[in-house]
DNA sequence: GTTCTTGCAAAATATTTGCAAGACG
DNA sequence: CGTCTTGCAAATATTTTGCAAGAAC
């Protein structure tokens, strides 16, 4: 039942534990990105440090990328299958300010920017704050 | 002899306290942003709850701004004199991946962004990683 | 059987708060 | 005097590492 998520892992070089599996398909169901203490949450039977390496291991390997939403915590959201983590792959992070979810916004291009000379460039990172469109209905 | 800087936390509703003078000299003296561990250390006198205190008391009366350049730890920079820190006054931090250093960028414009139907926009947190001049100079 | 992974424990780092003593107005 | 600030201590949160047992190839 885990032809999906072993591929996945397989294609990135990842050896597909049953723990890994897990994390995976948790990650998968999820819209916003997550964090190493939530997931400890979600995933009562794992340790703390398995998930901490699993987390390394997947963005190593590229099936996920690291946002740092200013929230104080580290999240982390699914790579799509195509990415390489390189330059045409960045994409902006939205952080609502409410209910603290971070989301990834593909479709809007990441914005281009000039520095001053001598300074050279190797990624840029965006993080908008705001309300997210659940949480603006809600209120 | 601590005029100029008494002024500026007086221009701010801040009570100029000998500690607070101390701190804020050494952050203009920066040409970086600085972290709470950082100045704990040039400051062996300073107590490590003071300082948290005298940043935050400096950033909510917004005679410095917070950063979050990605490094796991806060930094600190300050404003400029007319800084309200409202959209007008975002701009864009560098952080440099060889010395860890982090700048900010007055002089470029930030990006704008335009969100999915039902986001609401508070601010954007732009961080450039790459390599500062002083460290392309050295390599 | 050799290498990689996991779980338990604990370290390291950063941030934050309580409380009493002290400084300031 | 009353309020604000400081220093010491300790709590909290997060991230990270060591090591031995277990699983995978």
């Amino acid at each position: 039942m885990n032809e999906g998520l072993d591929n996945k892992m397989e294609f990135r070089h990842i050896r597909p534990t049953a723990m890994r599996a897990i994390v995976l398909k948790l990650m998968m169901e999820k819209t916003a990105a997550t964090s190493l203490p939530e997931l400890e949450n979600e995933l009562e039977s794992a340790d703390k440090a398995t998930l901490y390496r699993t987390l390394k291991t997947f963005e190593q390997n590229k099936l996920i990328h690291r946002i740092n939403d200013g929230s104080g915590t580290l999240k982390y959201a699914l790579c799509k299958d195509s990415c390489d983590c390189d330059v045409e792959d960045q994409h902006i992070h939205f952080h609502c300010t409410k209910c603290n979810g971070t989301f990834c916004l593909n479709d809007i291009s990441i914005p281009k920017v000039i520095l001053p000379s001598g300074f050279s460039l190797s990624g840029i990172d965006t993080v908008v704050n705001g309300v997210c469109s659940n949480c603006n209905n809600d209120a």
